[in-house]
RNA sequence: GGCCCCGUAGUUCAAUGGAUAGAAUAAGAGUUUCCUAAACUUUAGAUGCAGGUUCGAUUCCUGCCGGGGCUACCA
């Protein structure tokens, strides 16, 4: 039987960065008792048109209704008058009438214009919340058996994270989180590029003036330590190329030529050879900077499944190029190179392996994908959460995997998103501009430190406990300032006052949860009656009008790759909540039935903050 | 030049082709004998420009203007 589609939201799934031919069409889940209710609906309208105009639409267009009309759920009836001639309004009160007296569920209704807005029975309501066990699992699917995996982070050795880093863990790591929540099993890793020149140019700056610092004895933080020798190396480079110029020589002779630069490329040589004090080194070196990230990953709370690393994979792809030079995938010209033609996709065509018989990023990247299906049979997609800048590169990449004829390669998705920039422009690391991610997330625990001592609600807290709340609330901030906001969109940073604690903000959605975990501990002797009986006040059925879309929020999040959807759907509930709060009096209803709903209702507020939370990554405070 | 993305209140963000474009912040006015005022209530304020499709366009199409990105035998 076909209904279309569920109570607010119908979905074209549509993939920024994909061309509009490729986008499909996705279901999204409403709550079975939404489904039900939705579907029984649409048989009564078609029923009653076709009773009294002959004739009935295919299918039934609902949306929410409007704060400002009376009214839950509102069918749309526009769309109707390609098969029913009429007006608009009749035909909306002459179905609006046959409901009322049909669907046990329908209590009364209104018209607006094109609009009728029906008004569902607190029966309905109620039901659907008495229905609902738990709340802390409301609304997430359990495992299924097909796989994705989620690449994020994949920074580079040479420098510590800074807040564009940030800004794609986060990310990542939500997007891993919400499609756990929508039913999918979930394979988290990065790729880290720990080769290469970079690598050695920290490597050479440490040997020359290191004197033997390790992280232990200075102790300065692994990532930031080998940083340092790579600005170091930076300056000294820049001074041999000043004196080469004033030597007369040409900028780009000066650049490639510059003694300390070969020497880098001499260290890369012995790398790549297997030289056992270089690779000793390097492992040292790189080492410390693992730790350092470690740290970093931990203080955001974040975790991977795996990791794959560029020293490993760097050699990977070539024999998928000769197998699909085999089959016509690539070409060879006659300088040897090989090449795929995109141009009947409308791209270019693409070098896939130099003349030499060497990889380019691209064989890699062909490489690792397919390594990794090997390593994880059940992969039925993957997920590349990288910059936009690189958009032009997936393309290509999933365009020949597709050609490769693999069958995952129709699933494959970069979670693109734009840039963090400063009031003064890019970050630039180079140029010392760069948001340091554990100094931004030691300003925001410190921020977060001040307003809670001037607010003065803590003060039986321990040390350690404010510690950890102030984290709790400082991350919680920084996260949901960067989550709310669609990933595609840039973003722009002001260290002096873009991060608030309150408005739209991840504080005041946790010290929303912690309110309520207040009225929770003083409800102490609940009787467990039912509410059957209660009459629900506007407030109430807001709420849970709100709880009702969460399913489907949750689906629609995951189909979208989008924790904005998640963050904005919970700042809607808790600012319903809060109105709910200030305006109804949960503690002191009149009769025991209403104070348990109100306490139960509260509870399953609080339990769906902090599961739809968790997607975001955000930890909520028990107190604040 | 070609291709892609973005232009919404002063600012930061919303809005499945649907109703009078929502919030937050900054500005103005209120609310604590009462469950945590990081809150609530309330007043003002916006779709870059020009066409088109549609009963209906912030949303889809075309052109223009403005911002960003990509366009290497670099990663």
């Amino acid at each position: 039987m076909k209904y279309t589609i569920s109570y607010r939201i119908k979905f074209y799934l549509c993939p920024r960065n994909q061309h509009p031919k490729q986008c499909f069409i996705i279901r999204i889940k409403a709550h079975k008792d939404q489904m039900v209710l939705q579907e029984k609906l649409t048989t009564h309208i078609k029923k009653a048109t076709s009773d009294i105009y002959g004739v009935s639409p295919e299918s039934v267009e609902f949306q929410a209704t409007r704060k400002e009309f009376e009214g839950d759920i509102t069918v749309v009836v526009f769309p109707m008058l390609k098969v029913i001639k009429g007006n608009p309004v009749q035909i909306g009160e002459s179905i609006g009438t046959y409901l009322t007296e049909k669907v046990d569920e329908v209590s009364g209704y209104n018209v607006v214009k094109g609009f009728l807005n029906l008004v569902l029975s607190d029966s309905y309501f109620l039901e659907f919340f008495s229905n609902i066990s738990n709340f802390s699992s409301y609304g997430i699917e359990s495992t299924g058996t097909e796989a994705m995996m989620v690449e994020y982070a994949s920074p580079n050795t040479n420098k510590p994270l800074h807040l564009g880093h940030m800004r794609n863990i986060l990310l990542g790591y939500s997007v891993a989180e919400i499609l756990k929540a929508a039913g999918k099993k979930v394979y988290k890793t990065q790729i880290i590029n720990d080769r290469g020149i970079h690598i050695c140019k920290s490597m050479l700056a440490w040997k020359r003036y290191g004197n033997g610092e390790t992280p232990d004895s200075s102790g300065i933080k692994g990532d930031k330590l080998v940083g340092n020798y790579y600005v170091k190396f930076d300056k000294v480079y820049k001074e041999e190329i000043e004196e080469l110029k004033s030597q007369g020589k040409p900028e780009e002779e000066a650049k490639a030529t510059a003694p300390s630069l070969m020497e880098a490329q001499e260290m890369l040589r012995k790398w790549e050879a297997g030289d056992p004090d270089t690779v000793g080194l390097w492992k040292t070196m790189n080492g410390w900077v693992y730790d350092g990230f470690d740290k970093t990953y931990t203080s955001m709370g974040v975790d991977f499944d795996s990791y794959y690393y560029e020293s490993d994979t760097y050699l990977l792809g070539k024999d998928n190029i000769e197998e699909g030079l085999a089959k016509g995938v690539f070409y060879r010209k006659e300088d040897g190179s090989v090449w795929c033609d995109l141009t009947e996709e409308g791209l270019d065509e693409k070098i896939v392996l130099r003349s030499d018989g060497t990889a380019v990023y691209m064989t890699q990247d062909i490489g690792t994908a397919i390594q990794r299906v090997k390593d994880h049979p059940d992969i039925n997609g993957m997920i590349y959460t990288v910059g936009n800048e690189q958009e032009y590169h997936f393309k290509v990449l999933f365009l020949i995997l597709k050609k490769l004829g693999f069958s995952w390669a129709k699933n494959l998705y970069h979670l693109s998103y734009g840039m963090v920039d400063l009031p003064s422009g890019k970050m630039k690391s180079r140029e010392g501009t760069v948001v340091d991610a554990d100094d931004l997330i030691e300003e925001m625990s410190k921020t977060a430190k001040d307003i809670s001592e001037e607010l003065g609600k803590i003060e039986e807290f321990s040390e350690d406990e404010k510690k950890e709340l102030y984290h709790t609330i400082g991350m919680g901030a920084l996260k949901y300032y960067i989550l709310k906001v669609d990933p595609r969109k840039g973003i722009l940073f002001n260290p002096k006052e873009s991060v608030d604690f309150q408005g739209n903000t991840g504080p005041f959605i946790q010290y929303t949860y912690a309110r309520i975990q207040s009225i929770l501990r003083k409800a102490t002797s609940l009787d467990e009656g039912s509410f059957e009986n209660i009459s629900l006040h506007p407030k109430e059925k807001e709420l849970l009008k709100q709880l009702m879309i969460f399913p489907e929020t949750i689906q629609a999040a995951a189909s979208n790759y989008s924790p904005a959807l998640i963050a904005n759907y919970t700042y809607d509930l808790v600012k319903e909540f809060n109105s709910f709060y200030q305006n109804v009096t949960i503690l002191g209803a009149e009769s025991p039935s209403e104070k348990n709903f109100r306490v139960q209702l509260s509870n399953a507020v609080a339990e769906v903050i902090k599961s739809a939370f968790s997607m975001l990554g955000i930890n909520v405070p028990e107190r604040m």
